[in-house]
DNA sequence: GTTTTAAAGTGATATATATCATCGGTTAAA
DNA sequence: TTTAACCGATGATATATATCACTTTAAAAC
């Protein structure tokens, strides 16, 4: 893989914010360590567990991550998306991956050696922070996952991965995911089966729409309440 | 209260590696900027939803940090000893408590403007370093309790409790906490009942042994096979 | 075009765990 | 001293949801 796919760290930057706060020669030293990357669906980026070595950037395509445990169970705990990184806590610690990402659509990825993100946080204050501010917002939205999964049960969950997928992860309504029944699932804190089931009575209720690979919510305030109500 | 509890940053830069890279001028600063603070047991320190204006730094005793949701519910997602201070995500995204923090041991701690250690981050990149080391580990650990708590039943996820006070928290064994039931099922995401229902459980089979606010692991082997098969 | 394989969907059943109710013991308030 | 409130403890019951077993549909392979 060559750098044909994106021209330039110049392209990330007019798209991310992240970017923004690096000086020219910084760039240009990110840009001569990238290597760029292509995955199809369903391929593997890096696998929990694995050591990390660099850092991923997202530019064009969609991630699932998630958290492999006993039993073949699993829990994706977020995406990645154009153009943003992924934020590999173990990067800082163990220097493990602690969750595998998956590509669920065609993706594009930059891979940046972990050593040269870590530099630029040490010498670039501004890149330090925002990078501090992404892993706050990070952390934040995992509490949320965190009430959702504890605290409340099917249809409640459900709600909200539907509400989380419209809004923050497709951004649109209606909105075409070919994530499977499973994965929906994983997301939700519950079995396949249930997900099918729950994602029925939905539709029978008319809260939500199916048709094949498109979801379109058709009663936010209806699954709003539905998600308080546990 | 006065600045009498603690002596001076310096005492707690012995004590805890996160500040041994400030310089001398800014700890000074620091401890110009810092008020000490008592808390009862049961003393809320900060509540979910409220303005963070202050990073909190425990200097003694024990917080509980827990996630409020509805109907009653809560979820605690970690603890604050002695000497570290408590990340708030919020201070880096819109400025709330996502999660609230009650001293659950009598407690000191020193309260810094946010905007102070912010500044810090951008000015110290060791201290960034080591400030975003410490998110990291948070994060991991975040991801071990959202495995816990949805992947496996009540046994494994008191196993993984008790495992946790024990390594993580009291770090001793047997440890003495006067965590009530109810805090030790809202560690586990479980109710009351069934905390207690395990715990008699896991006593009756000499997996642990408790008497009064003392615990002990007595089979550790055992607890963490009960763990491992959920 | 037939065969294979994987995903979606559905019903019956089992079970883990919440819920409810109750009681004793302890501590705090009136 | 009495009352109230709370925590720990325990049993009975209800129920949400997992598990299992199977069919249908759709896509991929041969």
């Amino acid at each position: 893989m060559g750098k044909s796919i994106t021209n330039s760290c110049l392209h990330c930057m007019k798209r991310s914010g992240i970017f923004e706060s690096l000086k020219a020669e910084e760039l240009n030293h990110v840009e001569m360590c990238r290597v760029s990357m292509h995955y199809n669906v369903g391929e593997m980026i890096f696998k929990q567990g694995s050591p990390c070595y660099d850092f991923v950037c997202i530019t064009s395509g969609l991630v699932k991550l998630y958290i492999e445990g006993a039993q073949e169970h699993r829990i994706i705990i977020g995406f990645a998306k154009p153009v943003d990184y992924i934020f590999v806590p173990g990067a800082y610690d163990d220097k493990r991956h602690h969750f595998s990402a998956v590509a669920c659509e065609e993706t594009t990825a930059c891979l940046v050696e972990a050593e040269v993100i870590q530099e630029l946080v040490k010498t670039n204050p501004t890149f330090a922070n925002s990078f501090i501010r992404k892993i706050s917002g990070q952390a934040i939205e995992l509490f949320e996952q965190i009430t959702s999964l504890t605290q409340k049960q099917v249809p409640g969950r459900m709600a909200d991965t539907l509400i989380k997928l419209s809004t923050k992860v497709y951004e649109s309504n209606p909105f075409n995911s070919n994530l499977s029944r499973q994965d929906i699932a994983n997301l939700s804190g519950m079995t396949k089966e249930s997900a099918i089931r729950i994602l029925k009575v939905f539709k029978d209720e008319g809260v939500i729409r199916i048709d094949g690979n498109e979801i379109e919510i058709t009663d936010l305030n209806r699954l709003e309440s539905i998600s308080k109500n546990g």
